[in-house]
DNA sequence: AGAACATATCGATAAAATTCGATATGTTTT
DNA sequence: AAAACATATCGAATTTTATCGATATGTTCT
């Protein structure tokens, strides 16, 4: 758990927007038709759509998200999922906390 | 409090490094010799000398700092002391707890 | 008032982040 | 096997950040 990297993928309006979306994804995104629930998070395109930046830059913020270990991608199909990886937000925010 | 500006703020290393050094003043820095305390904080000087980057840049990263209502300064004579906002920063990790 | 010093601001350059469209990779469907 | 679709990666253009030295501003001391 690395606070900077972490304090750097947060410090763009867009990610740290995302990050929250996921937290409660029924209330800021549609229902998936495919799987029906948002065990895994939510794939890119509803993500992207919801961002309305490219597809591409929504890939790249995702992977600068994973990269901190803030979220997990599960693939579907032709579909990748992102949730949140809660074991990490809870240290940060504990760090956080301590440290700060 | 503006989540987004503090963790910009905070996105950088020697900043995050500087905001932790002005909790303990005592365990990081030299005690002043013109004030003998640490109740406002550290100089500019003091910092600048801890980080080795120039005066310049040190200046611009506390007002950075300053502008995301981290730090406050307070003037003594020709010497400029910085220390935490602890308001803005205790509501900033409540707030990171709750939202993040 | 002027010298000396601390800090802030300015202007410039180099490095990193943002963002895109194009292309590559992987999956599903026909 | 090819078409269609989702996501990832690449290369490039633009914007922002990092960082410096020079200069300005404000304070103190002589």
């Amino acid at each position: 758990m690395d606070i900077l990297k972490i304090n750097k993928a947060l410090s763009n309006k867009t990610r740290l927007e995302i990050i929250q979306w996921l937290k409660e994804p029924e209330k800021y995104f549609d229902p998936h038709l495919d799987l029906g629930h948002f065990r895994d998070g939510v794939c890119v395109q509803h993500i992207r759509k919801k961002v309305g930046l490219s597809q591409s830059t929504i890939s790249h913020y995702l992977s600068i998200m994973q990269k901190a270990n803030l979220v997990i991608p599960t693939r579907h199909g032709k579909w990748t999922y992102y949730k949140r990886n809660e074991e990490t937000i809870a240290s940060y925010t504990d760090q956080i906390r301590n440290v700060l």
